[in-house]
DNA sequence: CGGAATCCCGGTCGATACTG
DNA sequence: CAGTATCGACCGGGATTCCG
């Protein structure tokens, strides 16, 4: 059983689905597998300072919610690449819903400040 | 300065957008806050298991990205509305992605579940 | 290369009690 | 009614080390 950072499930879907996305890292880990199937290391290089344990943690818990799958090639040297799966695709008028008010509403402010 | 739940702003917007709606709490708030104005025990009732503290530091939040409006009403016994701002009113977009994704892929699988 | 295991610190949050 | 204050447990997550 994985672990809940919300509370209980049940009485509302939108805690469900927001325990599903919400995570450190792992809206922008979906952008860009979304755009495309991508190895561990290269996750890593694209998110600098995020952490290898950090990054394992939040491929798990998509993994485990359905969101990405995890292939692995049994070679040397070890390969494994993520990729979403069609439950995952469905996300993707979320996060663009997601990244069209960040760049329409949140860009500018930060962008204001300084 | 208030204190950052993900990472540093600036590379993306999206972190900061997530930064404002991730919350345990926040995304459920603004559902029923855009529902229509709000008052302070009214909001407690609708969540039954958040506690007072967690509520004034949600709102607080919201308060401070400018999400939502804080009213407060100088009478005996006091009264504090909460309400949309015109900048969280852009958020209803999002909130209803959010919504509909949950009611259409993430709700069949909890009630699925059990 | 792609992890797992361990240690450990600091923030988060619940519980409880008090206030204008 | 709408909060604030204080305390303490818990755990998220960084750093480091080891493994197949």
């Amino acid at each position: 059983m994985r672990k809940q950072r919300h509370k209980i499930y049940g009485n509302c879907p939108v805690e469900a689905a927001m325990d599903i996305i919400s995570g450190k890292w792992k809206v922008v880990l979906l952008f860009h597998i979304m755009d495309g199937t991508k190895r561990f290391n290269e996750l890593g290089r694209l998110l600098p300072g995020l952490t290898q344990r950090m990054l394992t943690n939040q491929l798990r818990e998509l993994e485990a919610d359905g969101v990405i799958a995890r292939t692995v090639y049994l070679e040397v040297p070890p390969k494994v690449e993520y990729s979403m799966t069609p439950f995952g695709m469905t996300l993707e008028p979320l996060l663009k819903a997601l990244w069209v008010w960040s760049e329409t509403h949140v860009k500018p402010r930060l962008t204001a400040e300084e």
